[in-house]
DNA sequence: TAGATTGTTAATCGATTAACAATC
DNA sequence: TAGATTGTTAATCGATTAACAATC
């Protein structure tokens, strides 16, 4: 029953925070290729980031890349298997419910092609923007989603619906035969087994940003008037 | 030196993957103060959100909004004490850096106000996007941010430059008196003790969505063909 | 060789989960 | 009262950090 020890060299699943990490990694070496570098260490991209190079190490032991002892990792090859193991380096079409100001500029911003996401279409419960292009992009109502999709082989689909609507558009997402879904709503969906579910929502940035920063002030606030 | 136990009750600093759920909760108990409930449990909360109710029993905890045993929390009173301890009550007046393709998007979002965030104005380093207005906000050259930041008190700045230019642009931001960033650049940007930096990287969110579903797939694939 | 760096194993730290006493 | 729920303390789990052996 259990095939988790299969022969397949089926590469572990690496641990979400070091996932997290990898695509800072990404953006680092393609600065350093660009200066002309041909290997990195550790210790260069720890100085670099700020941050401890034992976990950098452990990072990309993950993702199954190989250093050499005294020199550190070539900086092609290693930059071209952490793009792989992202899944960065062929781009898969998605579809994007939710035709809103979000959705409006995810679907202007060009740069998540270089992420493995193309956005081929937009789709919508207002049957008022069906029909039209947004940067290019075709606006279909929701009720052509689940046949396009099914047709087109889509599996990714970006959500950028109010919270109220993003459960019901998940369902039809997955009823659809999409197999990964990137949530913008401020809730948490309900997917069943096999289907993955990312969560983006900007909100939860925010909270923290604004949380962190009330505190900071606070802090100073209360450092200020030094004791009489 | 120390005052850290000075006799302000100074809510406690709470961990980060908590303060990351409360966003969260604010949204479930705004659709279920909409539903007319009067009191909510952590157990029915868990039950909505699909997550342990003792893990939201210590969130809320951590903000220091008190339930009534055998009753639960007031919804009203814990929503009002939730957007407080997230610093959404009142707006913070913020300027973005980079009218790019995000940028504009980011722009054209109403929804940053109901998280506590206005962005009155946007920056650029082109200055041919100088004098122009991004759906209804004035875009300056990136000269003009010190002066202006300083003169509207600003303290938060919103940064959707390349990653290449995102230090610079932390730099200038810092200098010019602003204590909280939020930044959209796959880069970790450095900033001196008392500022406080947020990372809404997409590309992070994109590449682990990409990775899990690969992953996924990969499994199918392996588990589809029954050894013969 | 000497020494920097990788890769791995052990120790620490913090968050999650479980157990349980307190409360209305 | 009985019982559901809060709030807190203890146990578990996993990630981070430190230590160290292996390598070119």
């Amino acid at each position: 029953m259990d095939n988790s020890m299969d022969n397949a060299p089926q590469p572990k699943k690496i641990p979400e925070p070091s996932l997290r990490r990898l695509p800072l990694y990404v953006s680092l070496l393609r600065e350093l290729r660009g200066q002309g570098l041909a290997s990195v260490s550790c210790t260069l991209m720890g100085e670099r980031l700020n941050q401890d190079p034992t976990q950098i190490r452990k990072d990309l032991a993950a993702t199954g890349v190989a250093g050499k002892p005294r020199v550190g990792f070539d900086t092609a090859e290693l930059l071209a298997g952490l793009t792989e193991f992202l899944g960065w380096n062929n781009t898969s079409d998605a579809f994007l419910v939710g035709a809103g100001s979000l959705g409006t500029a995810l679907l202007g911003h060009q740069g998540f092609r270089d992420n493995g996401l193309n956005i081929v279409a937009a789709f919508d419960i207002n049957a008022a923007k069906a029909g039209a292009t947004i940067h290019g992009r075709p606006v279909f109502h929701l009720d052509k989603l689940a046949n396009l999709a099914r047709r087109m082989g889509i599996r990714i689909g970006v959500v950028t619906t109010p919270a109220a609507a993003a459960q019901e558009v998940a369902d039809l997402l997955v009823a659809s035969g999409i197999r990964g879904i990137w949530n913008f709503a401020p809730v948490r969906l309900q997917v069943p087994d096999g289907v993955v579910c990312e969560n983006a929502a900007l909100s939860t940035s925010l909270g923290v940003l604004v949380n962190r920063l009330a505190w900071e002030l606070r802090q100073e606030l209360q450092d200020q008037p030094p004791p009489p």
